[in-house]
DNA sequence: AACATATGACCCGTCAGTAATTTACCCGTG
DNA sequence: CACGGGTAAATTACTGACGGGTCATATGTT
């Protein structure tokens, strides 16, 4: 079993199975907790197949970060021009929360805590998370300023916390396989009015 | 140079320093970032004294945990004691930054994303968890029932979302060593008022 | 002498990455 | 229509480094 030679199957078809495995196995294990290997096993082949498409590790986290991060900045994107610059937090996540739905870990490997803290990958990582923030940003300016608040170190850390709690919320979806997109954006809808009634 | 025999270090105070550099190192590169070897160098001491005192690196982090678990659970309890059925969250708040504002990694630590999955080691981390969960949890109860919220599923994301948020506040703290836990205090009260608001 | 403190050197499993080789498809030529 | 070579797809088997964990040994204190 096992023989050598073509599976015809296409480089390109292969290059996008290999990134579908990987990024979830990126997402629910981490860039630390995942071996080539692993991936390769998964997608039914072998590891220097991986090595011959992607080079190394990082160079194969690189693709998933450039699939979701294009993914997740274009559903932000999106949801902030249909709904003006009045944006609310709450139309972000439905976006989310949609296109992501058949990718649950994609925010996940783009928010991967434990990531090499040097080198090409962290730069890709820190662009796309760069614009994600810059578009939460706005939401935030808006909050601060009409309540008086301009301490830049108060944006900073406001968008800290949505970013984390975006992820809080992308986890739990992990865990809650059988929650639709539509039930996580009324339940988010909730919980915004709750605390704000706070 | 390092030649062997006691250095008129004693047990006791050897444990407590190798926890000390262990919990920074744990906090700042996470558990699978750290390897024991490093912790060793850090505290001035060699890898086998640090398995004779610990057993394993597992060993290592559980004691870890018992440390800044007691320390974190014990502020959070005070501060709910001290405010009364009322609290609020910025009390408890309040309460974690005095209390770690000498050891500012210690949140990370129970709340590393990357723990190894099974084993003794969740499980303490877990209970640590549960115990400040369920404090925070009467919190956000009482913000749900106020606005007739009860599906318990919302409960459970709203603590989520919370214990994320508190990560991402320790985070950022950690990465901005010139503020104060006054500061940090202060800040916060800012920004729960501001998102109350929205 | 006996015991706790401490170490350098080692073992071994895992994993990133590589070399050599094998198989299948495609396409031009006789 | 064979057929044969070039090339892309794939494999097995390996190396080298790193990290968890152990052993035998050495030193200071009582």
């Amino acid at each position: 079993m096992g023989k050598a030679g073509t599976k015809g199957v296409s480089r390109a078809d292969r290059e996008r199975q290999i990134i579908d495995m990987a990024v979830e196995e990126f997402g629910t294990r981490g860039y630390a907790g995942v071996s080539v290997a692993a991936v390769a096993q998964r997608a039914g082949i072998s590891k220097p197949l991986v090595y011959s498409y992607f080079d190394s590790k990082d160079g194969l986290y690189l693709a998933c970060v450039h699939r979701v991060g294009g993914l997740l900045v274009d559903a932000v994107a999106a949801a902030r021009s249909r709904s003006g610059s009045t944006g609310h937090a709450l139309d972000t996540l439905g976006a989310l929360f949609t296109t992501v739905e058949r990718h649950r870990h994609a925010w996940s490997v783009l928010y991967d805590p434990a990531l090499p803290p040097l080198g090409e990958l962290r730069d890709a990582v820190g662009r796309y998370r760069g614009r994600l923030a810059a578009m939460g940003a706005a939401g935030a300016a808006q909050l601060l300023g009409r309540a008086g608040h301009d301490d830049p170190l108060d944006h900073e850390l406001l968008n800290d916390v949505w970013q984390y709690a975006v992820t809080a919320v992308m986890r739990w979806w992990s865990d809650h396989p059988d929650q639709s997109a539509a039930e996580m954006t009324a339940r988010c809808a909730r919980l915004l009015t709750t605390v704000g009634a706070g």
